[in-house]
RNA sequence: GGUCCAGUAGCUCAGCUGGAUAGAGCAACAGCCUUCUAAGCUGUGGGUCCCAGGUUCGAAUCCUGGCUGGAUCACCA
């Protein structure tokens, strides 16, 4: 049992023996003392004034002497006005430690078959243009998301889908016809999402060139934009591929690949992967059965133009559309239809969507409709929405050219981290290829620690120019403390001090270890709660903090340098714990550690 | 206008399932490398936790109402 379910049985006794009342162990608060007070445990007993009547602090005593007669691990206790504070035997803390050192995965757990089985959808890009800064978020965070998920204990189906089809690939499609010349990723050097990228920007600089030509003959702009020649050549385009033309599709296909190639490099750069992609191409269709059973069922109705709606006016919102009245099917349909498909690939206990807070409204909407088909899971539907990337001079717009590209970003990070690498001369005497590594690793943690040190939920602000700090509450701070920490354990090995051993309990510990000790304990508990708040904020927050205190005792305290050798001993498992923490920690954030820096 | 989200130090953010004196980083200033990696550590200054009510022994945290900013309410995705 641990220690402070201990104490809360302990408690609801105390005022059972002490008051004759009954309390429920939910009602009793127990927490880890604040640093700034002596003890470990903290009891918060002005509930339990009104059982007693009497005043908080003789409240707190009489408990307080009942847990420490009846609890041996309780040491003492010391009582500041309603709050009792517990000290427990400092051999209780190295228990603890040597409990963490017999568990070679401490705070991850592994799934088994029973456990749930959750989906995670991120990334879902379209193939008309490369990834930026706003994917990089959505990219970080669902595979940290989906690691914390496996970590807790569930398993885990990474999925993307791909919007594949539709106007917006047309366009590129028709200016690389038009304008191309067959250019080819190979024949350009060019990544080929960059280069699909780039016809998409010149198909919707041309079209401007139409419509201002067009509104200079005297048309209005929605009829200039109407007519463009390209608008329609693009809209026919589309129709040809929706009929299967042996030609489009072709084109279509080849293009894709191109991008695909292009997403394909990104994606490794910045360590995401998918254990299923689906295509919109596939499964565009596959809602629209659904969508006419739902009208026999008599859940959704059509209008006179022969659409199909689903009244969501009791539910507070609007009427929503769900198939157009030339039958073909819209964004929500095709997510019914992929919902569907997903549930029975996977029988899921949870579906996370992770996708910008600009659809919130689209996800309340498809939940609620499922809900009305009659699918049992409708409400296993979560929609991880996470706030916009700004730049400080406001929103990242293609048009402006102010959009952070995905590939330059990461590539900046690690040019970045190579310069103050060289700066600092630490890695002479290693191979390029060694320090190449190092710089990626760097480069790499910085940005994808401060994009998910940020409350999902809450917009951020990406300062470009000043680049990404660091120093401080940043990623490289945190691979630092291990690369230090690695160090340590190199030069432990080549004294021949066994590591990763069990400490001997009667070993005298002093405060800042018990503070460490029970830091560390804290990660598992951290990661089942990240997990429930689908939030890898929480974890860079505690591993920050954990880092913080450890940097502290590091330059307060020698390790190697202690004359006891079992409190050497003690020292070195409590900085190869951290270290061990530090590595899982950051790999739930998708983040490697260096073991030099 | 309806709905949803956010508002905490000059800036970027923690803390929010109610608990003790609201915390970090950056920026500014002052210290610390003959000693395990100074990408580090220590200190100083810096606050109407948007405002007003309410619930409570206790509110940055919960409730109500405002204010400000953002998103959304398409036969776009």
């Amino acid at each position: 049992m641990s220690a402070d379910l201990m104490i809360i049985s302990s408690v609801t006794k105390a005022i059972k023996e002490l008051y004759n009342q009954e309390v429920e162990e939910k009602t009793v608060q127990v927490s880890m003392t604040r640093k700034d007070v002596e003890g470990d445990f903290t009891v918060v007993v002005f509930p339990f004034v009104r059982f007693s009547k009497k005043a908080p602090e003789q409240t707190a005593q009489e408990i307080g002497e009942f847990l420490k007669n009846n609890l041996e691990e309780i040491a003492d206790f010391t009582v500041i006005k309603g709050f009792l504070n517990i000290l427990i035997d400092p051999s209780f803390w190295i228990n603890e430690l040597n409990k963490i050192i017999d568990n070679p995965s401490f705070g991850i757990q592994q799934a088994s078959e029973d456990d749930s089985t959750v989906m995670i959808e991120y990334s879902s890009p379209n193939t008309n243009k490369p990834l930026h800064l706003g994917h990089v978020r959505n990219n970080l965070l669902g595979y940290s998301i989906s690691k914390i998920a496996a970590a807790a204990k569930n398993n885990v189906v990474k999925t993307n889908i791909v919007n594949d089809r539709g106007i917006h690939i047309c366009k590129s499609m028709l200016a690389w016809q038009k304008f191309g010349e067959g250019v080819t990723p190979e024949s350009s050097g060019k990544k080929g999402d960059h280069l699909v990228g780039d016809f998409y920007v010149r198909f919707d600089k041309e079209y401007k060139k139409e419509i201002a030509a067009l509104m200079a003959e005297g048309k209005t702009e929605d009829d200039a934009k109407k007519q463009a020649p390209l608008m329609i050549e693009a809209q026919e385009m589309l129709r040809k591929w929706e009929a299967g033309d042996a030609e489009v599709n072709e084109l279509w296909s080849m293009m894709n690949n191109w991008v695909y190639a292009g997403f394909d490099v990104t994606y490794k750069r910045l360590g995401v992967d998918f254990d299923k992609i689906y295509y919109e191409s596939d499964t565009y269709k596959l809602g629209k059965s659904t969508v006419e059973a739902g009208l026999e069922k008599g859940v959704l109705f059509r209008k006179e133009d022969n659409s199909v709606w689903a009244d969501l006016t009791a539910e507070g919102l609007d009427e929503k559309l769900l198939l157009r009245g030339d039958g073909t099917s819209v964004y929500m349909t095709q997510d019914i239809g992929t919902a569907e498909i997903r549930f029975k690939d996977f029988g899921f206990d949870e579906m996370i969507y992770v996708v910008g807070n600009e659809q919130n409204y689209h996800f309340q909407v498809l939940a609620l409709i499922l809900g009305k088909l009659g699918y049992e899971w409708a409400p296993k539907l979560y929609h991880l929405s996470y706030g916009m990337v700004e730049l400080p001079e406001g929103k990242m717009k293609s048009r402006e050219g102010t959009v952070v590209d995905a590939d330059d970003l990461v590539d900046e990070m690690i040019n970045t981290s190579r310069k103050m690498s060289e700066e600092l001369g630490k890695l002479d005497g290693f191979s390029d290829e060694e320090k190449e590594n190092i710089y990626r690793i760097i480069g790499l943690g910085a940005l994808k620690y401060f994009i998910l040190k940020v409350d999902p939920k809450k917009n951020m602000t990406f300062n470009p120019a000043e680049s990404i700090d660091f120093n401080g509450n940043t990623g490289p701070f945190i691979q630092y403390t291990y690369a230090r920490i690695q160090s340590i354990l190199r030069k432990a090995v080549e004294r021949g001090i066994s590591v990763d051993t069990k400490v001997d309990a009667s070993v005298a510990i002093n405060s800042r270890e018990i503070e460490l000790i029970k830091s560390i304990g804290k990660f598992e508990a951290q990661v089942l709660d990240a997990w429930k708040n689908h939030s890898p904020a929480q974890i860079c927050n505690y591993i920050y903090d954990l880092v913080k205190e450890f940097n502290s005792f590091y330059h307060d305290y020698t390790i190697l340098g202690e004359e006891n050798p079992q409190i050497l001993k003690l020292r070195l498992e409590i900085a190869n714990q951290v270290a061990l923490v530090i590595k899982r920690a950051l790999d739930l954030l998708g983040i490697e550690v260096p073991n030099r820096m």
